[in-house]
This record gives structure tokens, sequence and C-alpha cells, in this order.
RNA sequence: UGGGAGGUCGUCUAAUGGUAAGACUGCAGACUCUGGAUCUGCGUAUCGGGGUUCGAGUCCCUGCCUCCCAGCCA
């Protein structure tokens, strides 16, 4: 996961090489990555991964994979997997460190009665609602608990029977007696136990009491001797609780620190949306290439490197902003361009005849399979006298500033000849053009002599051709923020509905060997990746980004 | 209106009292058997107002704006 070029340092990176340089833990650092397995990862996820494991590598420390499963009703086995299969394939080292909250309850719960006995919690009777009622507001101190007094030796009684199941869920709280007067409103006596009855995906039914966010992990953190627990923005406000509990139960206290999350345009990205779509059924699962989703992302044949080169150079900070969808486009075809095979696929076949080529004579063309990379090889690709070419490279009409194949004029076919458009074949009916004519030039095979033609455009022999489904995704929202959305409205009403058209396309034989999630570059069109589905006899492909097309960018212009 | 965190090109990030820099995007051009890639050039920024200082994006004061917090979610 090492990056060697130079990237800018930052805050997070600055605090570590603080504390190597005081000795603060030994010069120790220990990250951990720790998800709640109520999801799947997506790309937000990856800036997370790529801090705490980049950085855990760069200081020769440890990064573990923890899961904070401290909520059963809300997490399934099937994210565990998820999330492990995601982080490794983004790179993520955490060698046999896969942890669990739930690794630690009867210790967090051991805990908690040690903070009874310091009389620094109580069990509450209070409903739910009355703890809202009573927590004040925003400008209002809240009031304290009548059970805020309760003596050690009743709360100890209660917690222990809260824990034996004697109680009916949500009629009582183990909460910490702090500050019902704080203007933090996480210090006004938090709820650190429910009871809950729900099957948890690991303990079972061993336990109806489960720890809160706050009051468990800074305790895992401690537990795992984490040096530096990395988090997001959100959780600034409750830094002051989690060092409350580590000093008042007097463990290892490690560091929180707080970074900014990412935000794309044309994306959402929080679980509970991504979980809509999927619901809904507005995309294909989890995994719909047009999900922001790391399996999406997998599945729409983003690179582990491009999306590390993307994080890398995201920076770390503490502003609240949005990165342009574009910059990881960028980064992908940054990637996609030294290490995808290219191959040559026609989307919107239209036929075209070389009147003065032999019927029935076919040769095998040499072509480089990546320009960017020598040891990539060449392969060859057939050629004869019936071909299929993009509709889009010819025009009977040619624009200005068009210069593929319109009558009279002459294009190269990529690695074959040079040849020139004659006549345009019609459907008497439609008038729609259905067939070119062409002559070729045979002085001008690829490798030997040429001359300068203005464009190159590419092709697939019709009688080798072979089929292929393209899926061609687009933006899943048509808004740079769906998260902004018209009164009694949500996010769904930016969905773009044209976020997937399919087509069937010719490819060159070659493609027929790819394998799922191999990745290729059409030439001049998109990289594309097998998508999992796909076979030797029905292949299918899924667009990943497209080239950056300079002449569509014209057009646009008018 | 309490508390917390922020505000530098269109976007993201640097500059740690000393020439406001880079990346993405955009625009223009070169090159090209991918209108790809590559290369070159151009453009736009310190939230406002005071102050300290030889010198302020940076320090002080003040105002403004944005984000987060009132789950028995994380």
């Amino acid at each position: 996961m090492a990056e060697t070029d130079s990237t800018p340092t930052h805050f997070i990176r600055e605090i570590m090489l603080a504390d190597k340089a005081s000795g603060k833990h030994g010069g120790r650092v220990h990250t951990r990555f720790p998800p709640e397995p109520n999801g799947y990862l997506h790309v937000g996820h990856a800036k997370s991964i790529h801090i705490n494991f980049g950085l855990a590598e760069e200081f020769g420390g440890k990064c573990n994979l923890r899961f904070d499963d401290t909520n059963p009703s809300k997490e399934e086995q099937e994210y565990v997997d998820a999330i492990i299969e995601d982080v490794k394939w983004l790179g993520g080292d955490f060698g046999n460190r896969i942890f669990y909250a739930s690794d630690y309850f009867q210790q967090i719960y051991d805990w908690a009665v040690d903070l009874i006995k310091k009389g620094k919690a109580y069990v509450c009777d209070l409903t739910s609602e009355q703890v809202r009622e009573t927590r004040g507001t925003l400008t209002d101190a809240g009031t304290n608990s009548p059970y805020r007094d309760r003596s050690v030796e009743e709360n100890l009684d209660l917690f222990t029977r809260m824990k034996n199941g004697e109680f009916p869920d949500g009629s009582r709280t183990l909460r910490a007696k702090i500050d019902m007067a704080s203007p933090n409103l996480n210090m006004r006596d938090p709820v650190m136990y429910r009871i809950l009855r729900a099957e948890h995906h690991r303990t079972g039914n061993d336990w109806c009491i489960y720890p809160m966010y706050d009051w468990a992990h800074g305790q895992c953190d401690s537990i795992e001797g984490i040096t530096h627990s990395i988090c997001t923005l959100e959780f600034e406000d409750h830094r002051p609780l989690y060092d409350w509990f580590v000093e008042n139960l007097g463990i290892f206290h490690p560091q929180q620190i707080e970074f900014d999350r990412l935000n794309l345009t044309y994306t959402v990205m929080s679980k509970r949306k991504l979980l809509k779509l999927v619901q809904d059924g507005l995309v294909q699962g989890w995994d719909d290439p047009r999900m922001p989703t790391l399996s999406g992302m997998r599945r729409r044949g983003y690179s582990p490197q491009g999306l590390r080169n993307f994080a890398r150079n995201l920076g770390v900070g503490k502003t609240n902003g949005i990165t342009e969808f574009e910059k990881l486009e960028y980064y992908i075809r940054e990637d996609l361009n030294k290490t995808a095979l290219r191959v040559m696929t026609v989307l919107k076949p239209l036929k075209l005849v070389l009147t003065n080529y032999p019927e029935g004579q076919v040769e095998q063309l040499e072509a480089i399979n990546n320009p960017e990379d020598p040891s990539a090889g060449k392969r060859t690709v057939p050629f004869s006298r019936e071909l299929w070419i993009e509709q889009d490279d010819f025009r009977e009409v040619p624009p200005k500033g068009y210069h593929r194949l319109y009558p009279g004029n002459e294009a190269r076919l990529r690695y074959g000849y040079i040849i020139k458009c004659n006549d345009v074949i019609k459907d008497p009916v439609t008038g729609e053009v259905t067939e070119i004519h062409c002559t070729y030039d045979a002085a001008t095979r690829s490798g030997g002599e040429s001359r300068k033609v203005k464009s190159t455009i590419h092709w697939v022999s019709a009688a080798q051709a072979v089929p292929v489904q393209v899926n061609l995704y687009d933006k899943l929202f048509n808004v740079e923020n769906p998260n902004v959305t018209p009164e009694g409205q949500d996010f769904t009403v930016h969905l773009n509905p044209n976020s997937l058209t399919t087509v069937q396309a010719w490819a060159e034989p070659d493609l027929a060997k790819a394998k799922p999630g191999d990745r290729y570059q059409f030439e001049r069109l998109a990289y594309f990746c097998a998508d999992k589905t796909s076979t030797p006899e029905k292949l299918v492909f899924n667009r990943t980004v497209e080239l950056r097309d300079t002449w569509a960018k014209v057009q646009k212009k008018g």
C-alpha cells in the first residue's frame, strides 16, 4: 500500500510524527478501521482505509480491522463477509487481526460494573421519551433523572438483573453520571447500555443488553492498544466522552482524531440511502456498477490502484467539502491507461465493404496490446472484405472539423489500410445509411509505407466478430448534490433515468478469452470490464469510464 | 439564541510571520496509426472590517457565513 511519489503531508501525520518524536506510546503507531457491518463499504471508506492502513504502514505499525457490531438489530454476517473482501481488495493489510467489538462484550460489561462501583454510572428507569424530555435542548440544561442517586448496591443489583434478562426491552438503561447541564449534549448522562433482545450475528442470544457506540468504541480501542483512533468529523463532540470513559476507567488512553469524510459530486454516500437504493430495487444490488460501493466500483472496473491513487491525492483535513467526480475518474483512467489491454469493439455497427478487396480473403494483422506497456505484447486481428465500423465514424455530410469517413475522404483503419469512401447505400424506404462502400490502398498496410491521413478508426471483421453485450453506465444521479431535494421529496428524484443503456456490440475475436473482472480499453471509446456474469458463450462488459473525448467536446460547443 | 468544528483558484489540497504553490476541471496549442496517452501555454483564490509587524493567508480583536450535536444508531 506504500506509495512512492511525494504527496503533501497532513495534520494526522504531523500528530503521529510529533508523538513519535516525543516517545508517546513508545513511538508506536497502531490504528484501526472500524466499520459497522450494517451495509457495504463505499468510496468514502476507501479514504478511511487509505488513511488508517496507509499511516500504520508508513510508521511501521499495524492497523486492525474491527467490526463495530454493538447493534444486532442492524448488523448481518453478509456485511461482515463483504467488508472483509473489500478491504482485502483495496490492499488493506490487517494480517489475522480481524476483531469485533462483540469480542469484548464481557470486558466492557465488567468495566461498566467498575464505573457503577465508583458511583459514576447508574441504572435509569426512564423511558426513551422521558430521557429525551429531560435531556434539555441546545440552549437549556437538562434535568437530573430521578434515578440518578440510587445506591451503588441498588445499581449493581439492577444492572445484574438487566443483564440476566429480568426486564423488558427498553425499560431501563445504564447511564454514565456526568453532567445534565453540560453544553455538550453527549455529556448529559449518556446511555451506556440498552436492553435489546435481538440475535447477534456472533454472540447469538448470549446478551440482551448491548453497549452504545460511545461506551464501546474507546474501550475497544484501549483493549487493542490503538494509539490513534481516527474517525470522521461528526464525532468531534464525542471526544470529551471518549476521554471521560477511559480516564474514569483508568485504562490505556488512545487519542481520537477527526478528519473530514469524503463527499463526491453526483453521488450519495450515506449507508441509509444506499440501502434504500438496494431495497427499493432502484439498482440491482450493493454491487451494481452504478453504486459508489467498493464492490460496485470493482464490478464496474475501477482498479484498486486507481482508487488508492485517488484517496492519496484527496488530502486529509477538517473542511467539509465536495470533491468533483471528475477527479475520481481521472485517477481511474490514469491507472487503466497503464494497465488495460487494448482491443477493438464496435458498439453501434455500420457495415463497410471494401469493394476492391478479394472476396473470401482473410489477413491477420498485427496489433499492439498496450502502447503504454510493451511487455503486454501483440496479437493478431483478422481483416477481410466486410467490416463493422462505428456509426459515429461516418457522416454523409461532415460537420466542420470532422475528419473521419465521409464520401470522398480517406481514413486509416487501425492496424490496417488507408481506405477511401466512395458510395453510400441507403434503405430505399427510410433513407437510412445501411452500408458504405470503400476502396483500400494495398500499399498502405500498417507497418509499411504510409501517408498522412487525418484520422484512424477502429473496426471489426464481420465474419470473425464475436457478439458482446455491453452495459453503458452513466452517472446514477443527474445533479451534483442529490442530497439537496425539493420540499417533500427525497434524493431518488434525482436518479438519472439513463444511467444504464445496454447494447449488442461486435468485438474482435481476441476478446472471447476475457474472464470476469478483466479490464480492457475498447480503443477510442472507453475502458470496460468483463462482468462477473460474463462467459465465453455470452460475453458481458461494463463500461468503467469513458476515454477523454476532445471531439465530443468540440461538437457540444457547436 | 448553547456547544463543537471549519472558511485559500470552479473543486480538493499546500504555504507552520518572508515571492500564495500543486492536482483536478476549463481554455488554447503541439504531437499522434486511439480526436486516447503525452507535452506546452493560459486563466481564476486568502470571507469582511480593524489592529500588531519592516513584512500577515498565517498572530490579535471584531463581524459574517458553512457544517455537526437534542437516537435506548454508528
